[in-house]
DNA sequence: GCCTCGATTGACT
DNA sequence: GTCAATCGAGGCA
């Protein structure tokens, strides 16, 4: 099984947003295919890097290609990819994926975590284990297969397009 | 220590 | 369409 190189994290959340969609994240057993990201950026009001770091965001401040999971609304665990060099926080929000091996609901950040059964105690993983990593692409991608948008649930800095899906793809959140 | 509220979801009117 | 669930981070004292 081919594993991408931390190289591949090494870059500007937004690259890496785009770059990630169609890829295949490997949790354990369960395989699913990523279609829908967002891009999370240093200086940005909407990203929890914003304001400084802390314990909890400690991990985007290291280097892309590792875990930051985090609890929202007490209820649901949210799932990113860190992104860029350590010392430039960022990271890539997963909003959904497909089931390629299990079932489940997966189209929602909350659901997909639940699904594949992820918990807060894969915090600051790598994704370079057998056990967890992801693998390139299984499917044709270009240009106008990835549609940009504002992003969701949040405010502030949120006329930047950096909410990026598959079109055509039935596994999308938001109704 | 106390208070507020969030990168959400599902149940309900 | 509205709203509660449920907990820890972060701000303030």
């Amino acid at each position: 099984m081919e594993i991408l190189p931390q190289s591949f994290y090494l870059r500007e959340p937004c690259a890496l947003a785009q770059d990630i969609l169609g890829t295949v994240f490997h949790y354990g057993e369960k395989q699913a295919m990523i279609v829908e990201t967002e891009a999370y950026c240093k200086d940005d009001p909407g990203s929890h890097t914003y304001g400084g770091r802390t314990p909890r965001n400690e991990i985007m401040f290291g280097p892309g290609g590792y875990l930051y999971l985090y609890l929202i609304y007490g209820i649901h665990i949210l799932m990113n990819i860190t992104a860029d060099k350590a010392g430039i926080p960022g990271a890539v929000l997963i909003r959904a994926v497909k089931p390629l091996n299990f079932k489940g609901r997966t189209n929602g950040p909350g659901l997909l975590t639940k699904a594949m059964g992820i918990t807060m105690d894969d915090y600051g993983k790598s994704l370079f284990s057998n056990e967890i990593h992801i693998s390139p692409r299984i499917m044709n991608i270009d240009e106008d297969t990835i549609v940009r948008t504002s992003r969701i649930g949040i405010y502030s800095g949120k006329k930047r397009l950096q909410r990026y899906y598959l079109k055509n793809c039935p596994f999308i959140s938001r109704k």
